[in-house]
DNA sequence: GCTAACAATGACAGCGCTGTCATCGATGGT
DNA sequence: ACCATCGATGACAGCGCTGTCATTGTTAGC
C-alpha cells in the first residue's frame, strides 16, 4: 500500500544548499553560484571566504536545480554495447579525459542490457537531459532517430561511417576494411580462405567486402560460419573446428574480430597446425593481446583513442555554440603484418 | 475553447513539457505525472487519453525537474576503474539489469582518467543526486568516505571485503583466494614457483596470502616480478621472460590475473616450454578466454554476475526504505582446475 | 569636478516537476 | 437515508539553482 516511497534517509537533517553557505560567507546565494562557476566574476577577497564555506559545510552543488534553470546539465552521455567490449575503452578514456578538461561529465550507458529496447532506452537517456550523446553504434529505430533530431541535440555517431547520419560521424569504413583484409590474404597467395564472422551488423558489412574482393580474385572460400554476440575466444576455437570440418584443407581463416582469432590460433596449436605455414589467421580491431599472442597476430587496427578525441572536438565545438555542421571524420584503418599470416 | 485543433507538437522549438501533454489530454499537469509514474492511480480511461497525447507530442519527462523536487532521481551511479577491465562486465550488466526492472537506470563513471583525483570524482557525482552508489573498489580518500557518510546514501562496495566498510560489502577475501591459490599449487607438487603480479592493491593482498602460505610450506619461491595497471598479456610474456632470468630452474608461475597468466602461456609456448609439464601457470579471474587457451588455463573463478544481482538487491532494499544494514557478503570462490596446472 | 565605463554584488523570478492536501462523486454498510 | 470510505482528479507551493537586470562603489578621462 505504501506506494510513495519515503524520500532518501538524510542522515544529518537537511542537506546543506547554496543558501546555506551563502549565510555563512555573508554573501548572496548568486555569489557563490558565481564562485563555483565563473569564478572570474567575482573578487578574489570574496571568493576565499566563499571557497572556505564550502569547504567547512561540505557542500556539493546540485546540478539537478542547476541543470533545471540554465538548461545545460554538463552531462555527455555515450552508449556502448557494453562494458565488456574492449573495442571501446581507449575511445571511451580519451572522450572523458576530453571532456572533463572542459568541465563536462561523460557517464556510460550500457545499451545491450536484456529486456531492454532502443527507443525505451534512449528516452531514460534524454529524460536525464544530457547536452550532448555519444553512440557507438547507429540507432536502429527511426523513433530513437527522430527523438535526437527534434531535439537538436548535439550527437556523434562514431566507429562506423553509415550513409545517414544524424548530425557528425566519426568512423571508418568497414566496407574498405573487409576489402583491405581479403586483398592482404590475396598478396600473401592464400588459396582456400575461410571466414569466421561475427552476427553483428558491422562485422557483416566488412565480410560482404572481404567476400566480393575474394571471389572477385578468383580466389575459393572454402568455408563460411557465423557465431553469435557476444563473442569469445571459445567461438574461434569452436568456429575453426566448424571451417575445417566443411573444408579440411583451408589454407587461411579470416577472422571479424581478434577475439576469434585467438581462438582460431589456440585451436589451430592444439591441432597442431603450424600459423602461419599451414594456416594464415588475420583478425580485426588489434586489441591488446594480438601483439602478444605467439605468432603474433595480423590484424587491422583502428585508432580508438583519436575517435574519442575527435568526437570530443566536436561535441565541444557544438556545445561552444556552434551550428551543427554535419562532420564526417574518416580516421582510416592501418592493416598490421606480424606473423599470423 | 473546445474546438481548438491540437497543437503540432514543438512548433515552436520549445521542448514540450508535462503542461504541454495536460493541455492536449485535458487534464490537469499532476495526472500527466502519474500516469508516468503512478499509473495505478488513474483511470485506464483517463491514462489512455493521456498516454495518446504524450506519444502525440514526443514527451519526454524531464528528470531533473522531476528528481529536484521529489528527491529522487531514479539514478544509480557505479564506479569503475575503466571500461576496460572486463572483471567488472558480469556484475554490470547484471547489477544494471535488476535496477532497471525496478525503474532505476545504471549509469557508469570510469574512475581512473588521467587527471582526476578521487574527491573530485566524488563530489562530480555527487552533484547528480545519484539515489544510489556502486563501487568496485574501496575509497581511499578520507574525505570522499566522509561525503558518502554524510549523505547517508546507499552504498555498496563491491569485490572486496575490506576491514571498514562504508554500509555494505559484496565480494570475497582476496586473503583466502591468494592463500587457496598457493596450496593448489603445493597440492601438484610444483617446487620453485615464481609469482607474477600486478602493481594493484588487491593483488597484493592476494601475492602476500600466497606468499605466506609458500613460505610456511617451505617450498622456494624463486621469483617475483611486479608488473604495472592497467596489465595486458604483453606483461605476461615480459614478466615470465624476466622470472626466467632470475630463476631458469622455475616450474610454475602464479599469476595475479589471467591476462598475464595467458601471456605467460604465450611466452612458454615461444620458447618450447611445455605447460604443465615444463611449467605451471596458474592465473585468477576466470576470463572468458581462460577456458579456451591451449592448454586451457587453471585460474580461479569469481561470480562476477551474482555480485551485481546482491548489489542490486540490497540497495532496492535500501531505496524502499529499509534501514541501512551494514551487511557483508561473502561470494567466495572457486579454483578451476584446468590443463595447465 | 563630472561623466562614462566598469567591476562587484545582489534581488527576483521561474526552470519543470511532484508532495501534499483538498475536492467531489460513487459505493456500501446499517 | 446517512455517514464513512474510497477512487479519481486537481490546486498550489516550492525543490535548489541561475539568467537577467538593477544597484552600488571605483577608476579613468578630460
Amino acid at each position: 500500500m505504501s506506494d510513495t516511497p519515503p524520500p532518501i534517509p538524510d542522515a544529518a537533517g537537511r542537506t546543506v544548499t547554496l543558501d546555506d553557505v551563502a549565510r555563512i560567507a555573508k554573501v548572496s546565494a548568486i555569489t557563490v553560484s558565481r564562485v563555483i562557476n565563473r569564478p572570474h566574476l567575482v573578487s578574489e577577497r570574496t571568493a576565499k571566504r566563499v571557497r572556505s564555506a564550502i569547504a567547512r559545510t561540505g557542500y556539493v552543488p546540485n546540478l539537478l536545480a542547476g541543470g533545471l534553470v540554465s538548461q545545460r546539465s554538463r552531462l555527455v552521455i555515450a552508449l556502448v554495447p557494453s562494458v565488456a567490449n574492449p573495442a571501446f575503452t581507449e575511445t571511451m578514456t580519451h572522450l572523458g579525459t576530453r571532456l572533463a578538461a572542459a568541465r563536462y561529465q561523460l557517464l556510460l550507458c550500457q545499451s545491450e542490457l536484456p529486456h531492454q529496447e532502443e527507443s525505451t532506452l534512449i528516452d531514460a537517456v534524454l529524460s536525464r537531459r544530457p547536452d550532448a550523446l555519444v553512440l557507438t553504434k547507429p540507432l536502429s529505430t527511426p523513433t530513437a532517430r527522430q527523438r535526437l533530431l527534434a531535439r537538436g541535440l548535439p550527437v556523434v555517431e562514431s566507429w562506423e561511417l553509415n550513409a545517414d547520419p544524424i548530425e557528425a560521424l566519426v568512423g571508418f569504413s568497414h566496407a574498405a576494411a573487409g576489402a583491405a583484409m581479403a586483398r592482404h590474404m590475396l598478396d600473401h597467395g592464400y588459396q582456400r580462405i575461410g571466414l569466421l564472422w561475427s552476427e553483428d551488423q558491422r562485422a557483416e558489412t566488412r565480410r560482404r567486402a572481404c567476400l566480393e574482393t575474394l571471389i572477385e580474385a578468383g580466389v575459393a572460400v572454402g568455408a563460411q560460419a557465423a557465431v553469435p554476440v557476444p563473442v569469445g575466444m571459445r567461438h574461434g576455437r569452436e568456429g575453426l573446428a566448424r571451417l575445417l570440418e566443411m573444408d579440411p584443407r583451408l589454407d587461411a581463416v579470416i577472422c571479424s574480430i581478434d577475439l576469434l582469432a585467438q581462438g582460431v590460433l589456440a585451436e589451430a596449436q592444439a591441432r597442431g597446425l603450424r600459423v602461419p605455414h599451414d594456416l594464415g589467421v588475420l583478425g580485426f580491431g588489434d586489441f591488446e593481446f594480438a601483439a602478444h599472442t605467439h605468432p603474433r597476430l595480423s590484424t587491422v587496427r583502428v585508432d580508438s583513442a583519436r575517435i574519442g578525441e575527435l568526437a570530443a572536438d566536436h561535441l565541444l565545438r557544438r556545445l561552444e555554440g556552434d551550428k551543427p555542421t554535419s562532420l564526417v571524420h574518416d580516421v582510416g584503418f592501418e592493416l598490421l603484418v606480424r606473423e599470423s599470416t
